[in-house]
DNA sequence: ATCCTAACGCAACACAAGTTGCGATAAGTC
DNA sequence: GACTTATCGCAACTTGTGTTGCGTTAGGAT
């Protein structure tokens, strides 16, 4: 289960080659057929990749997702900066509601979500994820304080936490339907509870 | 994928004898190893039940799930009625809270949620789950409103969603420690906002 | 240019998951 | 009590997943 993450001691030539067919066929692979149907076969054989290289270097299903999570974490994410915190948290929850209803993206987006409930290391690797994401969204909280909208105190990656959270509640747990308007009242309802200083 | 669920043509006898054997030995499994471990030969051997008859019934560990799944929606929620709003909504969200972190508990109720993940008829399942708690919930605002201490207009539903949200998505999105200032931070927003008006 | 060996390809194997055909058992009906 | 058939147990089979041993290829160092 031990990824060899490009540190190994041939991190160039094939091996990177290797690396880079495999993960990109993960991800094709999860954008048209899902996390159910990813195998370790599907993918050997869309990278051309033999089998039991993807076995040796990845484990298995779980470490290919953790792989991709780690290479998705590693790039930025377009925090919005319109001015105002209201703006930005609708900005913000609109950004995640479309990540994953994207017929693109939205597949590989719950992949990872799912690869996360049935092997620790994805777990670890989410928890990575969503603690870079924290980071880069808390801007849009101190920006907010700091102009005097919001209370000092307050907490900027609970207000981000309060605001995704009923979006992927619905998305992963009560299996509601989602849409913008969800997206909407989500950054509403964390803005005013951010106001009453509830999330200090 | 179809469960013949006890409305089968022979639903006494030795069909409700294999069934009930099938459940609690659905739930023994899932409580001692989790969801990962769960196999269909696992709790055919447990249960008693040969394995082809348990692949016939259920068609497989989602079919097993989905009928615990039923089970479980059918008994009811202990709903607190302490007389305020805020009492009522952390005792609500400290009863998720242990309902995830409760050693015996906890396991199966995570299941549920990463079963759905995976198939289809689990996810069906899980969101009438929900749909349930989320009715039996909705009381706790429903009262709150009727006393005066919540705007008219309030969607109670959308209430219980803010307060249980954060919860959820600490144990499987972000993937971060949950306790009981957890569950109370998350009520006391969801009542902040409810109280702005941010929730109708 | 030559050597060393990490990393890969390949085939055969081991194992678990799921399926099928058939006979045996016991509900439900008369 | 006798009959019909839904349901279950059983064993053999098929399929897919993951492993192992070994020969081959190609980085990286001298």
């Amino acid at each position: 289960m031990t990824i060899t993450d490009g540190l190994g001691r041939r991190p160039g030539g094939r091996s990177a080659r290797v690396r880079a067919a495999v993960r990109a066929a993960t991800l094709s692979e999860l954008a048209e057929k899902g996390y159910a149907a990813l195998t370790v076969d599907g993918v050997a054989a869309r990278s051309g990749v033999h089998k039991t290289t993807v076995y040796r270097r990845w484990g298995g299903v779980e470490g290919l997702i953790a792989d991709a999570l780690e290479m998705a974490s590693e790039e930025p994410w377009p925090i919005p900066d319109t001015g105002s915190a209201e703006e930005d948290l609708r900005a913000l929850t609109r950004l995640v509601v479309t990540g994953f209803t994207d017929p693109d993206d939205g597949p590989v987006s719950a992949a990872f979500i799912a690869a996360a409930m049935q092997d620790s290391a994805a777990a670890v690797a989410l928890a990575g994820f969503f603690a870079s994401r924290h980071e880069q969204a808390a801007r849009i909280v101190t920006r907010a304080v700091a102009r005097g909208e919001l209370p000092a105190g307050t907490d900027p990656a609970e207000v981000v936490r309060a605001a995704v959270a009923p979006i992927y509640y619905r998305l992963f747990v009560s299996r509601e339907p989602v849409d913008a308007a969800v997206a909407d009242r989500a950054a509403n309802a964390a803005l005013a509870a951010a106001r009453a200083g509830a999330l200090g």
